[in-house]
Parts: structure tokens; C-alpha cells; sequence
DNA sequence: GTCTATAGATTGATAGAC
DNA sequence: GTCTATCAATCTATAGAC
């Protein structure tokens, strides 16, 4: 693997597991094995480098959910993996997703990484509105009430539901936040 | 105002916009007009206040939520005045709930300052059910389900769509992921 | 691309006078 | 309780050799 994607590895973890203040370029240097100065060749500033976490961190998600309508025809199942996507992500309850994990301590991040995380807010908000639009055409989302709304809770438990299941380290806090979604969804 | 509560004040306004990590004792030192060492008269060492900020943003809650209870009857009008809560805790989308400006950067936090957020989140936990099966018998909150879901699904809510809309800066994306919710209440 | 060396600023924290 | 003075550590970042 390329260098420049082990800096990001590495900085990815480091964020969703302490927060964008929570880590330096040291401790990047120790984790990749390279002196942290070379670190400033790849991303000169380490705003640089929030910038690129970001951006990729969004990518991987649109993939993911082009996959997700790739894999499952109906809104149901699509939803149930969308979800499982938020719940994995936290990883025996250490790490955030890496938006949430960002939008803390968020007057030290730059427009450009603000925009990002607006993008992925927004990317999010439209495929959860055709999934439950899907959903309720095709029974597979049970009690449907305004798309809207429902696309915008759905996103909100997400996010909130990771922050407590961090606090409590008990990923059936995570669970049982989710459930008001997963107990109306029909998988198959 | 005694100075430990300016200071206080002042810390508690600082990690809502920034974190914990955004801010230091020289922020302090000049936002409350005091030398930055004298604040290690009143805060030995950070820790120490951020307990105290977690302590008593804690017991703030749980005194506001005592007196929803005797200035409401009704779970729907008790609900709804949590939830405002939440909304004007946002003042104009700059400022987090203190324990979801902790829960980022979570690994530079004592043990003590995660035993805080935790009696948080459990001690809201507890008042939501006891609002929601409240709200259920008087027909005051409609279609209630699981009542432990619907509680943690609700503080998840909260919390994730404060996040949500301190992203966008928009107070509307709080509105609408709450609008589960409050469109479920009535109020009087 | 990676290194050594270093700069300049900021951090949390302490000692001791008043 | 608040101050001045100072500390050691850490931070992001740069210059220049290889």
C-alpha cells in the first residue's frame, strides 16, 4: 500500500477514535513509520489533510450505497444495510463515524472540510428519500409517514446513536435506538 | 458572579462551540478577564474542570427536567418542552449539548468526566420513559411503541440532529428530523 | 520522498511574591 | 485569590541535505 493511503488510514482511525485535536502529525509518524516531517510532503497542512479524509471518507460511503442498490431490490433491505453500515462503524463502541467524529470540535475545520461534511449530510438525505419512498411502494418499510422526515430521523438516530453507544460502550444501546427503524423493516 | 462560575460559564460555552481540546486556559484567562494561572487556584488541572462542567450541566438537566414535570401534567406537553431543549441549546446552530461536545474526543477524557455523560444519558433515558408511557395513557403522545425503544430512539434524535444542523447551520434540518416527534404531541 | 534539524507558537502546569 | 515569571512538553510547520 502506498504511503499516502496509510497516512489516511492511520488519520482516519486517529479521528474516530479521539477527535480531529485528539491526534498530531507524532503520532502519525510512530503509527506509519516515517518521520513526521515527511508527513508535510503529502499533505502539507495538516487542514490538507482533514480536507482529503473527508472527501474520501464521502466517497467510499456514495459507493457504498451505489452497491447497497446494487445488491438489494427492495427499500427494506436496502435500509436494513445502511444501517448495519453505522453499526459496524463503531467498532466494539470506539469509534464515530468520521463526520460525526468531525463535527465536534468544529470551529477549528476549515470551509472546505465543513462543505464536505455538508456534502455527505446531504448525499445522505437523498438515497435515505428514495429508500424509503422505495420502501413504502414496496411494503418492505412498514408505517411510513412523511419521506422527509423520516429520511431526516433516520439520520439522526444514526449519528446519536453511535454517540451513546460510545459513551456506554454497550453496542445494544445502539440497538435499541435502531429499532424503532429495524423493527419496521422486512428484510427478504 | 463569583468567579468559579464565570469561569465556568465560560468554559462551558467554549467546549459547546469548539471542544475540549478547542479551547485553553489562556481562552479562559482572557474571555473572563484573570491571569491564566490564577485559574489553577479554582481548576487545579483541566480534568478538574471539565468534571465540574459535566457535574453541573448533569444536574442543570435533571433540575429543568423536574420542573417540566410541575409545570406540566401531560406526557405530550412534557415532551415537547424537552425537546425545545435541545432546539434553543443549539443558539443559532453554533452551540452543542456539552455531553455531545464531549463525546467526540473521547479518549482525552478521565474516567470520571465518562461516568458523567453516562449518569446523563441514563438519567434522561429513565425520565423519557417514564414521559413516554406518561404521554401513552393520557393520549397525549400518539402511536407509541416500545416504550425503551422510542425513549433511546429519542435521545438519539436529539443528539443527532443537533449535529445535523450545527453542520448545515440551518435550524430547519433540527425541526424536520424532530418532526417524528413533535408531530405525534399534543401539547395542551 | 524521506531525512535531520530547528523554528516559533501554544499548551497545561508550578513556584513563590503579594 | 491573584499575580509575575517560568517551566517542560508538545504542536504545526519549514529549510535544506541526501
Amino acid at each position: 500500500m502506498d504511503r499516502k493511503t496509510a497516512l489516511l488510514d492511520s488519520a482516519e482511525r486517529a479521528v474516530r477514535a479521539r477527535g480531529y485535536n485528539g491526534f498530531s502529525y507524532a503520532d502519525l509518524a510512530e503509527d506509519v513509520g516515517i518521520r513526521k516531517a515527511s508527513i508535510h510532503y503529502h499533505f502539507p497542512k495538516k487542514d490538507d489533510l482533514a480536507k482529503a479524509l473527508m472527501s474520501r471518507y464521502r466517497e467510499t460511503l456514495f459507493s457504498d450505497l451505489k452497491n447497497i442498490n446494487a445488491r438489494h431490490k427492495t427499500g427494506g433491505a436496502r435500509l436494513h444495510d445502511y444501517i448495519q453500515i453505522y453499526k459496524s462503524g463503531l467498532s466494539g463502541c470506539k469509534c464515530l463515524c468520521l463526520c460525526v467524529a468531525f463535527s465536534s470540535g468544529q470551529d477549528s475545520l476549515s470551509d472546505q472540510v465543513l462543505l464536505e461534511i455538508q456534502k455527505f449530510h446531504s448525499g445522505s438525505r437523498k438515497w435515505l428519500i428514495e429508500t424509503f419512498t422505495l420502501g413504502h411502494k414496496d411494503n418492505s418499510i412498514t408505517n411510513v409517514g412523511n419521506i422527509e422526515q423520516e429520511a431526516a430521523a433516520c439520520l439522526a438516530i444514526m449519528e446519536g446513536a453511535q454517540l451513546i453507544a460510545r459513551s456506554s460502550r454497550k453496542i445494544e444501546d445502539f440497538d435499541t435506538a435502531a429499532a424503532q427503524l429495524t423493527s419496521r423493516v422486512y428484510v427478504q
